[in-house]
DNA sequence: GCAAAAGTGTTGTGACTACACCCATGA
DNA sequence: TCATGGGTGTAGTCACAACACTTTTGC
């Protein structure tokens, strides 16, 4: 999405790699675009949200308002993960046209801020999406994008995976409240490994940041699951630091 | 250090914390700048080593660039670890009329990738340093810096700490052959803490890169210590996804 | 009562911490 | 011979991996 009609800095751009969960897959937010190809034909492929930042605008403030614009959401888990600025990153001559068609401006060449969100996929946020022609893709059936933005979505799956070995941002895709094998669902799918539920119990139980509530599932055709939330004040408080070094 | 000569990128800009470690101290390459203070007169202070980028400089090749013309070195340890665009990083008026003078160019606001260096301190390359006004100051001496900067080093401090805890990063700053109490005495002036040299021995010679010289330190007053060498080929061969997760 | 997923305990192994003394050298 | 830092071993604790059965519900 371009800034129509805002004063922008045609150097520098953010693009949000959001990934959602659900129905036990990793998802991911793409945005469909209009250009025309080499020989002129119109045509349509998807990339990833992402805006010029305008100016004096900050670059993480800048990642907040293309997310909020999009998805409706304004406090979601983002960071910055990557800076990306090699001068051959478009190479495509009808991707330089497009940038050119859609700022109106002369563009010569653009370093990007890769952020990573977390969403957890709502109806109203999905809706809310949909209308901004963006949608929710399995992560495995990504088609083929715009720029280089393949490239940044799997270093943004890179820095997912590692994040979620050190640090409990699970929870980020998950509603307010969930049962452990979703849990363990989301660490194995977005792992790509099975993990033993004892275990997994065990380990993810003993840090005491998850809390039991009194509420069950209702209307499964099986052992209903305790329901459990992310206690995110627990979990600060008893955030240490690991002084060991393990390589 | 800025670029005359070249044509610039106004818009971005690298600046390196380039790490050192001689005498048990942690140090850091900085730069004596000249500049006009806010009442017009003469001062010096100083800044990280950094430039702009030129028009279709690539980011990581800039950074290379820039610590090549200030040590000589041209293959060190070098990533980017992060990339600041706040507007108002450059909030001194005498630091923005630094950069319109330097550059000759009306800069705006400038965004910069930050990264980070690791360099096993020379006679050489610190002679050569010197001749660019660059030198190395103890990270604990670190006086007022221009910029950002003072900012920038904490990050990279951070960056280096938790880099040396995860992976084997301290052969970098110490020369080809080392002692074991080199090696432990650089461990703890890096993470701030005393390590047991017993189980240091056992943790880091257990991973079997560090690979005993047939060579024992000479002319000291105490049992001589043997050398070792880091074998960076057997460590890439060994290296081993982590696969559980702890926090 | 049966299908389907929830939930639970034990044992062996390997990594970490804590801790104190002898060894080789130069002066 | 003494001062200096190099170099070594053991015991307790804790985290992790491997592994199979009982429980609760809807149909």
């Amino acid at each position: 999405m371009i800034s129509l009609g805002r004063t922008i800095n045609p150097h520098i751009s953010v693009d949000c790699v959001v990934f959602g969960f659900s129905t036990n897959q990793l998802k991911i937010l793409l945005i469909e675009r209009e250009y025309r190809d080499d020989s002129g034909k119109q045509a349509r492929d998807h990339k990833l949200p992402g805006d010029f930042i305008t100016l004096n605008e900050d670059l993480d403030l800048a990642a907040v308002r293309t997310l909020e614009e999009l998805t409706g959401l304004n406090s979601i888990y983002l960071h910055q993960f990557a800076f990306i600025g090699q001068p051959e990153r478009i190479w495509k001559k009808s991707d330089m046209d497009w940038l050119n068609t859609t700022t109106g401006m002369e563009i010569q060449r653009v370093v990007t801020a890769a952020y990573f969100a977390l969403i957890n996929i709502t109806e109203s946020n999905s809706d809310f999406a949909i209308k901004n022609n963006a949608s929710w893709i399995d992560i495995k059936e990504v088609p083929a994008l715009a720029f280089d933005h393949r490239n940044i979505i799997d270093r943004g799956l890179a820095h997912l995976q590692k994040s979620l070995r050190n640090e409990p941002i699970g929870f980020e895709l998950l509603p307010e409240k969930f049962t452990i094998r979703e849990l363990q669902s989301l660490y194995e799918v977005i792992l790509d490994c099975n993990l033993d539920n004892r275990n997994f119990r065990k380990k993810i139980l003993k840090s005491n940041y998850l809390i039991q509530l009194d509420e069950k599932q209702i209307g499964v055709a099986h052992k209903p699951a305790f329901y459990y939330r992310f206690d995110k004040h627990i979990y600060n408080k008893q955030k240490k630091e690991y002084l060991g070094f393990n390589f």
